[in-house]
DNA sequence: TTCACTGGCGCAAACGTTTGTTCCCCTCAA
DNA sequence: TTGAGGGGAACAAACGTTTGCGCCAGTGAA
């Protein structure tokens, strides 16, 4: 009946229902604990009021800090959270969001693999519903993004170890492939030429997310010849394979070896020597995500947006001058 | 036209749709992007093909690896999940509970935090939907559950230390009231009892989960006139805690105390020294999880099913010998 | 030639909500 | 007393799918 959906829907007063009548409509919505399905108001409006989680890899402590932020503010806006884990993987990520897509959500949020299939573009080039990009921007692709300022993460990064003295740095990189990885690996670069150190000396090691693939690079950039003095890890992730390897090797941290890692985690201060890490504002990224997301639901058209945040290094042990050896 | 309907949801040949007809309607489809709309299906089917998930803290590695697990795998029935979390509230869990059972899914797994509300065990008392429980039973409740087999955990963990001959052996419990938290303990008690040592000498530390709870904690535990010679973490967070007080006071592990952590971490191994810890086999119980959620999901009744996992201790360098001091 | 059978397809109802429109009745004014 | 006006509630259509049922045509047998 109308009158009972307009009651039990809030819009009792804006449709005029007499105060009798709402009372009359609760009483019996509560006595026969009838609630309004929401599949059929769904199917009425066009959406469910949920939007895709679509991250590469939930395990990883960033996007867990992530979902947990955006699931709870969207709550707010009586929005679901569909969650989805690509592992990293650029085809389970194509076929998730092909998924995504036909289950007409009311909206998306990717945080896209490194190195993102070229049929994904071309899915999200026209989308059916507002997408929000978040960590990674996608290349070509013109859409809202939510991101650290890679750029002066990587100069932050670079700048503490430069401070000390280094002059031989290396790089443990995420995804080579992988748009933020790039940039904070031209951050680096900067800070480097703005010291008037040749960036060329710079090593770097591409590596998967897998922890043997940064375990591999890893030791491959360790034992190297010159080893560098000092190691910047790109991705949160692979500072695992690289404190295994230093370990392996029996490197002192910092008197062998400094370390800035990015990504804080949890357990970054409890490492032996306390790690020195650029962490990235995961609450306000969300917050931001959600503002955007939700400004695309409102109103019909919106033009894009693009958000970058500042990283903040957090400065405790693993940093020292290569000159103390 | 139900002969799209019939081609498009794959039921060609069931309602003997001529191939000629079935080519000729998948062409008309993707010539203009036709999509079957789920919502629609939704409603007709009275289910979307979503389950809820709740996890007390997905920020938490231990349920950030179940949800990615569980996610994969109900992937593959083309089930969708939709992640809420509590935040280890009672609260948000009841609020939050409420909410997923209003919005019809198709079932729901929940991870309950330490001490529910008893109003959320009311609800669940006479669910509408086919519901798993996982990591932690809720007291009072006759529902599906896969879990830890907890008593033996806390044994596995208690006899480690005792092999060494530890006995002032202190556990750091999560939370006191929960179930899981009680078992392990009562594991630990099991096993001190079994080696002829009274129980009562056994210390134990109630705590929460957040950060300043475990700190709290195990300043307590760690600055008693006895100090034990081992502690057990009982919950996942506590090693946490309790790292960074032993840092605080510059406690020697092993020599000065030995380690023995609940929940296996990616970190685990990095620690200084590498710690012993209690690994579930996270990824068996989610498979489980799902079997038993496809089961309820598939025939209207089954009888509810309980299962128990047996941990695994992954012996590493934070237990020594408390004679050796 | 006609009847029966069946393969193949469309009709129409139902799922539960939302919302524009209609309709009824009461009140107030002329 | 009658007409106008408006407050309050019900009617009905639409969202897109699924599916039982009916219908039509074509084929084979009598």
């Amino acid at each position: 009946m109308s009158t009972v959906s307009r009651v039990l829907s809030g819009n009792a007063e804006k449709y005029r229902i007499s105060q009798k009548t709402v009372v009359r409509v609760q009483e019996a919505a509560e006595k026969f604990q009838v609630t309004p399905d929401p599949i059929g108001a769904g199917l009425r409006r066009g959406k469910m009021g949920i939007v895709g989680l679509l991250v590469p890899d939930i395990t990883n402590s960033f996007f867990a800090q992530l979902a947990r932020a955006i699931e709870l503010r969207l709550r707010d806006s009586g929005v679901a959270v569909q969650l989805c884990d690509s592992a990293e993987d650029p085809e389970t990520e194509n076929a998730l969001l092909e998924k995504m897509l036909g289950r007409r959500l009311d909206g998306l949020i990717v945080a896209p693999v490194g190195n993102s299939s070229p049929t994904l573009l071309k899915k999200l080039q026209n989308p059916t519903m507002p997408i929000v990009m978040v960590d990674r921007p996608l290349p070509g692709l013109d859409s809202s993004l939510v991101a650290l300022n890679n750029l002066k993460a990587g100069r932050l990064a670079a700048e503490r170890l430069l401070r000390e003295g280094h002059c031989r740095i290396a790089c443990l990189r995420g995804d080579p492939a992988s748009e933020s990885d790039q940039e904070r690996l031209e951050g680096v670069r900067d800070a480097l030429k703005g010291n008037g150190i040749d960036p060329e000396i710079l090593l770097s090691e591409g590596t998967g997310y897998s922890r043997e693939q940064s375990l591999e690079a890893a030791r491959l950039l360790l034992t190297s010849n010159d080893r560098p003095t000092g190691i910047i890890t790109l991705s949160g992730q692979g500072i695992l394979g690289l404190l295994a390897t230093i370990r392996e090797l029996s490197l002192k941290i910092p008197h062998d070896l400094s370390l800035v890692a990015f990504d804080e985690q949890p357990w970054s201060p409890l490492i032996d020597p306390p790690l020195t890490t650029v962490a990235q504002p995961v609450s306000d990224m969300a917050t931001k995500v959600v503002e955007i997301l939700r400004q695309k639901l409102d109103t019909e058209l919106t033009k894009e947006r693009y958000e970058l945040f500042d990283a903040k290094l957090i400065d405790r042990s693993s940093v020292s001058s290569p000159f103390a050896r």
